[in-house]
DNA sequence: TGTACATCAGTGAACGCGCGTTCACTGATGTAC
DNA sequence: TGTACATCAGTGAACGCGCGTTCACTGATGTAC
């Protein structure tokens, strides 16, 4: 879009480092985001990183946070992808459904981005949060729609149906383990599961996710 | 145990390498298991560590099987630690969530080896297998009772009462994301929940799960 | 029981590498008068 | 409209580090006769 833009010497360097930094998280995780390789890649000599970023994990955040907007905009892809169904109570559950099998099939297809997406430690990640108690909010300045914001987006549309068996913030947390879990499950033990088999491991899994929120009366 | 047994020179060099590996992984994840780091801490020549292992990732390899037979341990003591019901099948359900937080205990408890236990990209992970299609057994030599098989088992007497509401294959795997993604979730994005929260996400998260595997009659 | 020798676990020094970060700088852009 | 100057994005060289791995070796253990 705007990359060309004129800007100062570079033009938006900060932005193209981020890219970079992108590119290097989607060869091989969080890991391999090195600053000297960014540079590199970018065309510009090392210390130049130094006059947007205080240091190596600032640019490692900012790529986390691109690969969690990349992840939303997946999970709203697939969104958009589906039909709607004319019962509101079946349109939910269909809406839950699209969001949870976007998320997985988002990590399978950028495996490096997922990874970056949610460092372990409780340092970067993020949760948005409507209301409730359960963990702390998206970062700072622009208020992004995030992937958790997309998933209670979707709890509340099956809750307005009167369908969700669960409290809210129960809800959002157990159905986003259960996907990632389903996620991390196919790109680690069972990474050698063939083609279909994959599939089916993917739609039986987050089906059995959706009937454990929903009550009896959905799955009539 | 047999740690200052006689053997050669040094006495059983290469299980002092890998527990110092394990010691390692324990402060950082998988990626802080340096190989020169490791023979330093042994107080031995870094490339002693060549007699043992071909190279680096071999001796990352090993230290992955103890942390899974870690992980394995901490789900047994577990179990040992319930209190059997007296109902078959309400025995089972309780056998089955003991395996369940003791999987995430384990996690929380020893992020560094759980994060080393299941590397990501299929390449050395392990889920052990009765006879169907899912995964790859466990690997070679001394056929070790892993993870994976102790959820197995939990989930044959489930089915032995007549309470397992999906085949043996996927239940294991939809019962094995599920706490998965949990522990992944309780180390991430949750990390920061007060201890009391944390305490009913896990139960109530495990009990999620539980629910999901066992007809409605064991609900009753 | 004692000596000669093969085996092999561990040593010490060195290699080349890529990293993050700092230093003093240059040269383009934007601003004041 | 033109010149003097401040600002600041990017440069080039260098630092010290810890890493994995290889080389030629030493010295203890175990074995043959």
């Amino acid at each position: 879009m705007d990359s060309q833009r004129a800007g100062y010497h570079h033009g938006n360097l900060r932005e193209a480092l981020v890219q970079a930094g992108v590119e290097l998280a989607r060869e091989g995780g969080p890991s391999t985001i090195v600053l000297r390789e960014t540079a590199r890649r970018v065309g510009v000599s090392p210390n130049a990183a130094y006059r947007h970023f205080s240091a190596l994990p600032d640019l490692v955040d900012e790529v986390a946070r691109d690969s969690r907007r990349r992840l939303a905009e997946a999970m709203d892809a697939e969104l958009e992808r589906r039909t709607p169904a004319a019962d509101p109570g079946l349109d939910a559950v269909g809406r839950l459904t699209a969001v949870g099998e976007g998320y997985i099939r988002y990590a399978l297809a950028e495996p490096g981005l997922f990874a970056t997406a949610f460092p372990t430690g409780g340092k970067t990640p993020a949760p948005e949060q409507s209301g409730q108690d359960p963990a702390p909010d998206e970062e700072g300045d622009e208020v992004r729609r995030g992937p958790s914001a997309i998933l209670q987006e979707a709890l509340a549309a099956l809750d307005a149906a009167g369908l969700l068996a669960e409290p809210a913030a129960t809800a959002t947390f157990n159905a986003w383990a259960g996907v990632h879990g389903l996620a991390l499950l196919l790109l680690g033990p069972y990474a050698e599961l063939p083609e279909e088999t994959r599939e089916s491991a993917i739609t039986d899994g987050v089906a059995f996710v959706v009937r454990g929120l929903t009550t009896a009366q959905a799955r009539s």
